[in-house]
RNA sequence: GCACCGAUAGCUCAACUGGAUAGAGCAACAGCCUUCUAAGUUGUAGGUUGAAGGUUCAAGUCCUUCUCGGUGUACCA
């Protein structure tokens, strides 16, 4: 018994209710819904899409349906209300069936097979390695970590990967710019985290090009040398490159990313080249006088493209065939999501476009999830101008509020826990505040103003989860294997149930619209239907134990529907606060 | 110019993908701690969903036009 076959169970019935009322084989699929709380209703069903195939009025239809449903055991009420039917479960057997199958499926509650472990490879975060990671890459990966746990939970089998574009003109500034003013110094030396220092050279450069432009062609030579496998030039990129992976690393420990696979374009756009010569030969791409590849994508209602340069050199979106082709190969995925800003849509359209042309049949099954810039009420962020707002920088700031506003009065705690608490809730903060948006809105970030710690908040998550934790820790005894669910009854009790009960669903839909934000106001829901309850009831006061039990079991399965849906975000489900 | 995206309460966001009286948080005001953590809770106030048409039994949601904002339209990445 699960919840999913007690839907079953009232879908079934109204068939058989319709079958009977109005004498014709009804099998199209019925989609039951949430009513609005004022109904007290456990599932409603909308008779408006019936009205034609039945010729009848809606409102008809809903009390026929309601005349003509079998007898159950499992119902206590079907009403019709104008068009629509609310059902009401019988409250012991829905707290009963729910329940039990939250408690015994614990992490895993919310699952689905609803996409039949088809491989989805998801790319994210995909930096360009010569500047420390900014609040644009924040979103980036938040969305990355978030979607690629909805679609684990909602049946994909799920792998990540990092594309980190390695190479190029930006990384050759820092590399110029260590090389002439630098003096084999290093982070360490210079008491920098190391992609933070590579990034400073970085912007240090752009100043000084400004005064000397002699300087733009003393790049195009360094990038020259890179492109001719120059030894020395390589050595110092390899150099400065893992200062920033070193730098990245720690960043994505405190982020939460991690990846399955990582490409560097440094390799992949070799490949791409291949394509692009391939492509030729096969007649896909086309030749211009003066060598240089390109392709027609004019019947597809875009321009003209260019793919390889009359040089030989590789543009942009040259490498990009030789990623996707490289993971097609090795990973062999039947979806692919890019999680990329909006402001590469073009790219990607003109990308699977080629993909297509060039005979990847999986060109189908890639997708853009394009997401909204993130800007400052100043505008843009622009590195060059460093007018950009540091991944590094504004978690320690939510870490160090966090640490101020906590009340260490009342829980104990040691230095360490102090710390990962802190860490915890200022990343909770920033996450949540993120994730909450749906993704193709862009964000106005205030630093003063934008990220809070009450009201609808990641923190106010996690402190709903320590209150329940806390409970469940001074009753701390076993449940009997028989608990008496027929004393749950407040209405605050059955607001939670209907929500709990409703979470794999809402996991499923989160992963359809790949859209995060759908958990954050689920979740939000959770807790703030839980802290009403906890306003109003007390549970270990009671005098009936049995009461106790009954609760304490509905507790843990809020907590674990709570502690599912912030995993879901990428936010730590903490026990005390 | 063309293409894509957004516009919902003073501010920041929702709205089960076309369904029941458009909901939350912040900010403002007024209550609630001898009781499982007050980072909480209850209430008041706040709306012609950017504008105008259209489709539908039903429109914040779909179609058309317009306004404002953003992005793209590179032999940059």
């Amino acid at each position: 018994m699960s919840i999913e076959t007690l839907k079953k169970q009232i879908k079934e019935g109204i068939s058989t209710a319709i079958e009977k009322a109005f004498e014709v084989k009804f099998e199209s699929e019925i989609k039951l819904e949430i009513p609005p709380e004022e109904q007290n209703s456990d599932f409603a069903f909308a008779c408006f899409p019936l009205s034609k195939i039945l010729r009848n009025a809606p409102f008809k239809i809903a009390s026929q349906i309601a005349e003509n449903f079998p007898e159950t055991d499992f119902l206590e009420e079907v009403k019709a209300v104008g068009p629509f039917l609310n059902f009401n479960l019988k409250k012991e057997s829905f707290f009963k069936t729910a329940i039990e199958q939250i408690l015994e499926e614990g992490e895993s509650f919310g699952s689905t097979d609803f996409g039949e472990k088809q491989k989805f490879l998801v790319e994210y975060s995909s930096p360009t390695t010569n500047k420390p990671l900014h609040l644009g890459h924040i979103r980036n990966n938040f969305l990355g970590i978030s979607i690629s746990r909805i679609l684990k939970m909602a049946g994909y089998e799920v792998e990540t990967v990092c594309l980190y574009n390695d190479r190029g003109i930006q990384i050759c500034k820092s590399m110029l710019y260590y090389e002439k003013f630098e003096n084999g110094n290093t982070p360490e030396k210079a008491g920098m985290k190391p992609d933070h220092y590579v990034g400073d050279l970085y912007v240090k450069f752009s100043k000084l090009e400004k005064e000397q432009p002699e300087l733009t062609e003393e790049v195009q030579e360094v990038l020259q040398k890179w492109e001719d496998g120059d030894e020395a030039t390589i050595a110092l990129w390899e150099k400065m490159s893992d200062w920033v992976y070193e730098g990245y690393n720690a960043t994505y420990k405190r982020l939460g990313s991690s990846f399955d696979y990582t490409q560097f374009e440094s390799d992949t756009y070799k490949l791409g080249k291949e394509i692009s010569l391939k492509g030729l030969e096969k007649g896909v791409f086309f030749q211009k006088e003066d060598s240089s590849i390109w392709i027609d994508l004019t019947n597809e209602g875009l321009d003209e493209k260019l793919v390889v340069r009359k040089d030989g050199t590789t543009v942009y979106i040259t490498q990009d065939f030789g990623t996707a082709a490289e993971r097609s190969e090795k990973i062999n995925f039947d979806k692919m999501i890019y999680i990329v800003g909006n402001e590469q849509e073009y790219h990607f359209q003109v990308l699977f476009k080629i993909l297509k042309k060039y005979g990847f049949g999986w060109a189908d099954e890639c997708f853009h999830l394009s997401y909204g810039m993130v800007d400052l009420p100043s505008g843009k962020m622009k590195s060059r101008e460093g007018t950009v707002v540091d991944a590094d920088k504004l978690l320690d700031e939510l870490k160090n509020i966090a640490k101020e506003k906590m009340r260490t009065d009342n829980i104990e705690m040691n230095e360490t826990e102090i710390e990962e608490l802190a860490e915890a809730i200022g990343h909770g903060a920033i996450s949540f505040f993120i994730l909450k948006v749906h993704p193709n809105k862009r964000i106005l970030f205030n630093p003063a103003e934008s990220v809070d710690f009450q009201g609808m908040t990641g923190t106010y998550l996690q402190y709903s989860h320590t209150r329940i934790c806390s409970i469940l820790k001074k009753f701390g005894k076993n449940l009997p294997m028989e608990v008496d669910f027929s004393l749950l009854a407040e209405p605050e009790e059955v607001a939670i149930l209907r929500l709990i009960s409703n979470f794999p669903e809402i996991v499923k839909e989160a992963a359809i619209g790949q859209n995060p934000s759908k958990i954050a106001s689920y979740s939000y829901l959770v807790a703030k239907n839980f802290s009403k309850f906890y306003d109003r009831h007390s549970v270990l006061s009671l005098e009936n134990e049995s009461q106790i039990q009954a609760r304490i079991a509905l507790l843990q399965a809020v907590k674990i529907t709570l502690a599912n849906s912030l995993y879901l975000l990428g936010i730590k489900a903490v026990e005390k606060m």
